[in-house]
DNA sequence: AGCACGCCGACT
DNA sequence: GTCGGCGTGCTC
């Protein structure tokens, strides 16, 4: 019986993973394979069609009858294979969020190199200097031309240059003619010196360079706690010169694609000489090919980008940094839902290089794990510039009659800084005019029909939107429901405080700054401009102003509505609102003037607003973990979350019944497993959805857990119209 | 996930 | 007599 699966001489056999969500691996044979194919990737006759994937393996024996095995269609050998390190990842990320190893594959290849499309790995931007030929030509061309003129320019600058900077300085088509003549030559040189001046370090960033630098050399994990302005990127970057300085690559990641370009800026300011990679999903296919092959080759000095660029081969690694590591966006929300965060600290281990995390309000797991001396605690606690921390205040609105939602004391305020020219922001976490329009005579409400959810009201393009699914209609002029003619939007957004503000304020110029203002990257782009020229007095925003830009004029930042986070369901909003909260109240007086931040709030007792107005994320953590221990929750716990959605409630419910039958069935002592619940937005775009929370104090008893269960869960026959996801340490319950 | 096969209702 | 519904099973 064992023979049948032994391939005959020569023939070799070759395991392959594929993008398909099957738990297995598929094995073909190859008249030519060896071994160093494994990590390359693969075209292979697939069901009827054919499919890309990778080779992880050149098994002895086949899982399956050799009669049934087909031949690879063609094996991928101009890109390098992806090393054995990369395949540990890979498969490491598959074994613990429980999904198919060829899903992890795919999410981690870029799409062009799975499709094993052949792609040169050439340096889009090479640092480029005259060659023997240029300089022969200088010496002994007797005609002006661009192209000598042009060389000379390089020539004087007595400097290798990058070709975007040539093209520059070039008239006409003057460097293809350079180029074509062989008068320019890609150099390598570098890569850690800097280029311009450094700015001076504070004691604080001195001490913490310190630090790292002292430590034994290998896998350390860094906390960097840093409050906003107190220069955490000059840390990234020094830290960055000296891996760069002993020949190594370094892995930067950021949270999101918008601020990747402004570093990325930043970052080859800093270091001219050195090539540097940004992988995110905002890039065409080609380039983040490129991208990740100039990675895999060994040849990209600095790899930055967002969560998918923790899948980036780096042969030379010597450092992977983490910038608002607490940022949610690092974790994948649907598919494989992989924490970026997390496996940049599991890459590093495995690599035994350091990893920093930073941020100036960490997730509580982090913040523990400094606590507890897992990660070492790095502290920045000064802003660099000489300007204070903002004085934050709550306004305690119990007792005041709002205008709008807008207190007194706020606009008094607000009236304060126009008069002063400088620049103020309300902050609200809710865009459009209102949340929901109602009658007042029926008690109709505007209510999406695909979702459970209201639809809310966006007076500036007059129509009724759902957040969620994206639906929209024609606002009504009357009530749907009974014909009454006075429907009114109810509750407020940024339109509306847009509004008011602009009635309060008649001088002043009222900017708007949310998802439905900057929808297109160019509107964004447009809008900090304008910000940054002080075409504005008072800035109306929402979530997207409280992340990483500076404004010099802004002074003020008001907060409204914030206590409806205060007492939200989900455990961790108050973690989210503190964060919020002190990364927008960051944006208050960065420069030489003072900075204040007044928070609208029923509860100005609240513990979370006293340590937000001391600064004192410590105090909050603490307390927050003090909660979570009392309650059994992360990071005391260890957490998964089977979600199941059908157009039918019931079927999803039922689902995750059986599921949790299946569970008792497998599970350890001490694992909890809780009711399946309807999720808070039951119905999305018309499914409807529930959820199954399963517990355990450890990391290790819940994973052993959850491979039985998945397991016993894919033999599950479930209904076409039903859908599952297992969800490993999910950010929301 | 796709894509076949396969077995029961309303149509040219 | 067939077109087509989606249940079931398979993909090396």
């Amino acid at each position: 019986m064992g023979n049948a699966n032994i391939a005959p001489n020569r023939i070799r056999l070759v395991r392959v993973a594929l993008p398909v969500p099957l738990p297995q691996l598929f094995d073909y044979t190859s008249e030519d394979a060896c071994e160093t194919d494994v990590g390359r990737c693969v075209r292979v006759p697939f069901g009827k069609g054919e499919k890309s994937g990778l080779i992880v393996a050149l098994p002895a024996a086949a899982d399956v009858d050799v009669a049934r095995l087909k031949a690879v269609r063609h094996i991928q050998r101009e890109v390098c294979a992806l090393p054995p390190d990369w395949l540990e990842m890979v498969h490491f990320t598959a074994r613990y969020y429980h999904a198919p190893l060829g899903e992890v594959v795919a999410l981690a290849l870029p799409p062009g190199l799975r499709r094993a499309d052949a792609v040169a790995g050439r340096d889009q931007d090479p640092l480029l200097a005259p060659s023997e030929g240029g300089l022969q030509a200088l010496r002994t061309a007797r005609r002006e031309s661009r192209a000598l003129a042009l060389l000379r320019a390089v020539q004087a600058t007595d400097a290798a240059l990058r070709r975007s900077v040539i093209r520059g300085m070039a008239e006409g088509a003057a460097l293809g003619d350079v180029l074509r003549r062989g008068w320019l030559a890609p150099v390598r040189q570098g890569a850690a010196e800097p280029g311009g001046v450094l700015p001076p370090l504070t004691d604080e960033q001195r001490a913490v360079l310190d630090e790292v630098g002292g430590a034994a050399p290998g896998f350390v994990p860094w906390l960097l706690q840093g409050v906003t302005g107190s220069g955490k990127t000059e840390v990234y970057l020094r830290l960055a010169e000296r891996a760069l300085r002993a020949g190594r690559q370094v892995l930067m990641l950021v949270p999101e694609i918008a601020l990747t370009p402004q570093l990325e800026q930043r970052v080859a300011a800093r270091f001219p000489a050195a090539e540097i990679v940004s992988l995110h999903s905002g890039l065409a296919e080609g380039a983040r090919s490129r991208g990740f092959v100039r990675a895999l080759e060994g040849h990209a000095d600095i790899v930055l980008g967002t969560r998918l660029a923790v899948f980036a081969p780096l042969p030379r690694l010597g450092l992977i940094l983490v910038d608002e590591e607490h940022d949610a966006s690092y974790k994948q929300q649907e598919g494989v839902r992989y924490s970026a965060r997390d496996l940049a600290v599991w890459r590093a281990r495995q690599r035994a290089v350091p990893v920093l995390l930073g941020s100036a309000t960490p997730t509580l797991e982090s913040w523990q794990h400094a606590r507890s001396g897992r990660y070492r605690h790095l502290r920045l606690t000064r802003r660099a510039l000489a300007s204070a921390l903002p004085a934050v205040r709550c306004i305690d609105t119990r007792r005041l009659r709002l205008d709008e939602g807008l207190s007194p004391a706020l606009q008094t305020a607000l009236g304060e800084r126009l008069a002063r020219g400088e620049q103020s922001l309300v902050f609200l976490n809710r865009r459009g005019y209102a949340p929901v329009l109602s009658c007042p005579a029926c008690g109709w409400v505007s209510s999406c029909p695909h979702c459970s959810a209201n639809l809310v009201v966006h007076l500036a393009d007059r129509r009724l939107r759902c957040h969620h699914c994206g639906c929209d209609g024609p606002i009504p002029h009357t009530c749907p429901s009974c014909g009454n003619h006075d429907i009114q939007p109810f509750g407020r957004g940024t339109q509306r405080i847009e509004a008011r503000l602009a009635e309060l304020f008649p001088q002043a110029r009222v900017l708007r700054v949310d998802r439905d203002s900057a929808r297109t990257r160019a509107q964004w782009e447009a809008l900090l401009a304008a910000i940054g020229a002080g075409e504005a007095d008072i800035l109306v925003g929402t979530q997207m102003m409280a992340k990483g830009h500076d404004f010099p004029r802004l002074t003020l930042v008001g907060v409204v509505g914030a206590d409806a986070s205060l007492h939200a369901a989900d455990f961790r909003a108050p973690e989210r609102l503190f964060q919020q909260l002190m990364q927008v109240g960051g944006r208050a007086g960065r420069a030489q003037l003072a900075g204040e931040v007044l928070i609208q709030t029923e509860f100005p007792e609240h513990p979370l607003y006293r340590c937000l107005a001391r600064h004192d994320f410590d105090a909050f953590a603490a307390l927050a973990l003090e909660e979570r221990r009392q309650a059994g929750f992360p990071p005391h716990t260890h957490q998964a979350m089977l979600r199941a959605d059908a157009p039918l409630l019931d079927d999803a419910v039922a689902f995750l019944r059986q599921a949790a039958r299946l569970a008792a069935d497998c599970a350890p002592p001490g694992l909890q497993i809780y009711d399946p619940v309807p999720m808070r937005l039951t119905r999305l775009a018309r499914r409807e959805r529930a959820q199954l929370l399963v517990e355990a104090a450890g990391r290790g008893e819940l994973q052993a857990f959850l491979a039985h269960w998945v397991e016993a869960l894919r033999t599950q026959r479930a209904g076409r119209e039903l859908r599952w996801n297992l969800d490993v340490d999910p950010l929301e319950v």
